[in-house]
DNA sequence: ATGTAC
């Protein structure tokens, strides 16, 4: 079917579909060199760039980022904004790992300082990050009071029982916690689901990593997120929700489902199910999704403090000795309320990000100082769409 | 991605 998809070629990484169904709203975005786009002409992924571009009040592109390939109703690397009132919300623009993401970790040694105490490293992290499917805490349990005030506070809720430090917190995407979280949305079974699952890492393309750097592009750019030399160790976190965010996403879906009978909206594929952006639905998932968000901002939080504890515990130094600064943390999945410029109005929509990083525009108050105001990080496609700051999530 | 499976 998607073997159909029309392109149009606007350069040599960015293709146009054009509105050629009756039912497209916008046309879609694709960001793709020849191989990438040749494989995504043998799946679905063509097909739900085009599904999605149906959407309800949808403006101006249904955008597929590298490296998009096959989700569940968008594709992954699926962007797309849709108007807060007149449009819809998609828990299928989201995923399942609601705010999977990732995050960097510095540290002030160098490959030959660690190589010594590698091994010794990785067991102490493999002993104390419980990995794989299912994987949980027995050491670490929250209580399901504890759980609601987690989903609530955030990484706040993490650095005042111990797990960071104070200054961990400015180092995230929404400062680590997201308003509008609200645990009455969320069901029991979710909640049972999370209580053994903070600090653990997951499956899948879930990783946890000792780096070094490997080449420095902008060196000032490096030097601010402090970054300094070539063949510095880092480390990076990526994983998302786990069970808690899953089940908040299962859930919803069937909420949804009856949304698009009850609403009486038209869906090319009913993985897209939805709700109207001004109703009930829409803002219950809203308020669950927040929780989901939050959980794994905690969950990457003390990941990453349980990291500082295995230098330590290794080194027998304090980590603070280390530096392990955390650089950034930032969501890949994630729907959020934001005001933007569209067409030369300002408008208030939902957008949705699917295995999409957001980058910020010039002036963004997330950008050290020191860059200056004129700097955007990370690659702003968003200037040629008009309105969105998008990036692709890292590759692996 | 995820205890699984409408």
């Amino acid at each position: 079917m998607s073997g159909k998809v029309p392109l149009e070629k606007i350069d040599d990484y960015t293709w146009r579909i054009p509105q050629y169904k009756p039912g497209m709203r916008v046309p879609g975005m694709v960001f793709a060199n020849r191989e990438l786009l040749e494989k995504m002409q043998t799946d679905r992924t063509l097909g739900q760039c085009v599904n999605v571009a149906h959407l309800p009040g949808i403006y101006k592109y249904s955008i597929t980022l590298p490296d998009g390939h096959e989700g569940y109703g968008f594709p992954i690397g699926g962007v797309a904004a849709t108007d807060y009132n007149e449009g819809v919300i998609s828990p299928g623009g989201v995923g399942y790992d609601i705010n999977c993401g990732v995050r960097l970790v510095t540290t002030n040694l160098s490959e030959q300082d660690i190589r010594p105490k590698l091994a010794q490293l990785a067991n102490a992290i493999f002993q104390n990050v419980p990995c794989g499917l299912g994987s949980r805490r027995k050491d670490f349990r929250v209580s399901v009071h504890d759980l609601e005030r987690l989903v609530v506070e955030g990484v706040h809720w993490a650095i005042d029982h111990g797990l960071g430090w104070s200054e961990d917190i400015k180092h995230h995407e929404e400062q680590g916690c997201m308003k509008n979280a609200n645990p009455d949305k969320v069901s029991t079974t979710a909640k049972n689901r999370g209580l053994t699952q903070i600090g653990t890492l997951g499956s899948g393309n879930h990783f946890l990593e000792i780096q070094k750097v490997d080449e420095i592009y902008d060196e000032r750019a490096a030097k601010s997120f402090g970054i300094e030399h070539e063949g510095q160790v880092t480390i990076m976190i990526h994983c998302g929700s786990r069970g808690f965010g899953h089940q908040i996403c299962s859930d919803y879906l069937r909420v949804m489902e009856r949304a698009v009978q009850k609403y009486k909206i038209a869906l090319p594929d009913r993985e897209l199910a939805c709700a109207p952006g001004n109703t009930k639905e829409a803002e219950d998932y809203y308020q669950a999704m927040a929780c989901a968000v939050n959980y794994a901002f905690v969950n990457r939080q003390t990941i990453m403090h349980w990291v500082r504890e295995s230098f330590k515990h290794v080194f027998r130094e304090d980590p603070e000795r280390f530096g392990l600064n955390l650089v950034y943390d930032v969501a890949h999945n994630i729907a959020k309320i934001e005001t933007h410029m569209v067409n030369g109005e300002r408008r208030k929509v939902w957008v949705h990000r699917k295995g999409a990083t957001r980058a910020f525009p010039p002036g963004h108050p997330d950008i050290p100082a020191e860059l200056g105001s004129q700097c955007s990080y990370l690659e702003v496609w968003g200037q040629a769409l008009g309105f969105l700051w998008v990036q692709r999530k890292p590759c692996r």
